[in-house]
DNA sequence: CTGAAAGCGCTAACAT
DNA sequence: ATGTTAGCGCTTTCAG
């Protein structure tokens, strides 16, 4: 692919018979700055015609700002929901004309050696947004040492630390267990991992829920699972054994788990949403592909982007703005409840 | 966020009482400029001690290399594949040191305009990738004739047009129908849409693999639905209507139908994969949470991202390279044949 | 209203 | 073995 040399402000600013400065004037539109309308016409020709376009780099580089920003996953979060934060990112983007480098952090590392930090002190991005379930704490503190600009974008964590997307899902999960007592289900359990520190806000969510709701609390209906997502029917198996039925309903700590409480439910015959009601916490593609259709509790993925994004260019521009957002959930009812 | 001026290579240098030329030398170890032992330290304790990291963008400039390539997908893709895909890319560009800047086109406009063309042209990124179903010709023309480095990842393509990942199904597809045939399935119906000329080839490789595996092929056998994917049940629970029974096996287009046929069996009472066995061409992160475990057939796409990726450099680069790749899909039975 | 000139931070001849 | 120097393509005072 041999390099075509492309043309420069310069060569605009020959054929055009004017000074690179005035190029510049008139491509920028530079306030402030008046050009009679003949030279402007000029200007404008004379890139035409060369097919001229500005590069970026040396724009770039002389005013200091890499004019992209980065992005970051933690690989374990469902994909769906990366693509839908992406998606509100970029449209906060598209009027400052920012780009998105993506970037691929190793998970077990110092965070000062992560690619997304890398390319920050490289200059190669002016800000970084970490769609993380959970962001350490030391690495928190290591950003803000080193003054970089950086949002979290997750539904996970549990205390309230600052330059934060946060949602807020209490409103929700009341509707959705308010409509299960509705259909008569008075019995509703969670479903979830033992070991999730991330997620507990999940199940406390359901515990403040469950008594706004007058819905009783009971052992019994604290589902924790032991181990690993992919092991979960086993301990459905074991919970069916023991109790020789499931609960009325339940409420899954995430889609997946949904998804893996109707697999069994499937293979029991136990039928849903006759003999039992399922409605999982969190986004996913797949809740309308699944027989049944599982409802879900869904948070607001595309405007968490977004308004994250709007958050990292306060701090990229210094201006005063609160540090931490909290967007709602919403109940999303399906087939399953 | 107030900006900390960060040091630049002519600090170091000052820093390190040599000139900026040595610093650069030994910070990129500069083949062939040989640096006392002494001097190197020097420099490299320097550059610790201030804290100094090279600013990429004037890296960018002065090499006119801007270390990053575009990826774009069509927004339909589903983002199992682009995130797989993307991984593979990834892969292959960390010895680079290259970024990804993440493009997003709009479908409909001519592709001059698109944003990964834009992109290129401001010198933003060196190459596009793009992980689309389909790259009309004349896209292509146009990024032949204006020499933008690009390649096309897809799955769908129909003909064989250069800068390609292709990937070839016959041999899976075999593979699948002959694993059907051995249980007994001698009866295997395609399930599609009528209107999907990009995923024509998955039928007429349905059709020929059919005859390579001796089983008959017949117009009942032929499943095409009009409309949408959300409408297939609609097809099915006419064509239902019509036979009064399902085929014994049934080869879907893509796993979105497929987990929609699964929906519908379940709904029907028909048992999977006792009375219909069920597989599907295409991967998804779903295909182990339906009940039962949808069988795939599942295209390379880590590795298309990595060899496309590569086949990317080698046309940056401007090094001899064939333009078209194939890669092999692979059977993955699971609970549902 | 427009031009001249300086310089962003880096690399790479070319000198020494 | 290292230093000098000249830009890369752009924006932006400062003059005119």
């Amino acid at each position: 692919m041999e390099k075509t040399k492309k043309p420069s402000s310069r060569d605009v600013a020959r054929e055009a018979g004017v000074s690179q400065a005035t190029v510049s004037y008139v491509l920028n539109n530079v306030p402030g700055v008046k050009i009679k309308e003949e030279t402007r016409e000029a200007v404008l020709a004379a890139a035409r015609k060369l097919n001229y376009y500005p590069n970026e780099i040396a724009r770039s580089m002389r005013l200091k700002k890499a004019m992209s920003i980065g992005v970051v996953s933690d690989k374990d979060l469902s994909n769906f929901r990366l693509m839908k934060i992406l998606e509100g990112i970029k449209d906060a983007l598209l009027p400052k004309n920012y780009s998105i480098t993506l970037c691929f952090d190793k998970q077990n590392g110092p965070i000062e050696q992560a690619e997304s930090v890398r390319y920050y002190r490289s200059n190669r991005i002016e800000g970084i947004i970490f769609v993380y379930t959970e962001l350490r704490e030391e690495d928190y503190r290591y950003l803000h040492e080193h003054k970089v600009p950086f949002v979290v974008i997750n539904s996970h964590q549990n205390q309230s630390l600052s330059n934060q997307v946060q949602n807020d899902m209490e409103q929700a999960l009341i509707t959705a267990l308010l409509s299960l007592k509705n259909a008569g289900k008075e019995e509703v359990a969670f479903l979830g991992l033992q070991d999730r520190s991330p997620l507990d806000r999940r199940f406390r969510g359901y515990l403040k829920a469950l008594a706004a709701c007058g819905l009783p609390a009971e052992e019994r209906l604290c589902m924790r699972a032991p181990g690993k997502a992919e092991e979960i029917e086993e301990y459905l198996e074991a919970y069916y054994a023991e109790h020789q039925r499931l609960p009325a309903a339940i409420l899954c700590e995430s889609a997946g788990i949904g998804f893996r409480l109707l697999r069994f439910a499937a293979r029991k015959g136990v039928t849903v949403p006759e003999q039992l009601s399922v409605i999982a916490i969190g986004s996913s593609r797949f809740s309308t592909l699944s027989y049944p259709a599982l409802s879900t509790i869904e948070n607001p993925l595309y405007e968490m982007g977004y308004t994250g994004c709007q958050l990292l260019f306060n701090l990229i521009e210094g201006k005063p703005a609160q540090s931490i957002i909290t967007l709602e959930w919403r109940f999303v009812p399906r087939e399953s409840s």
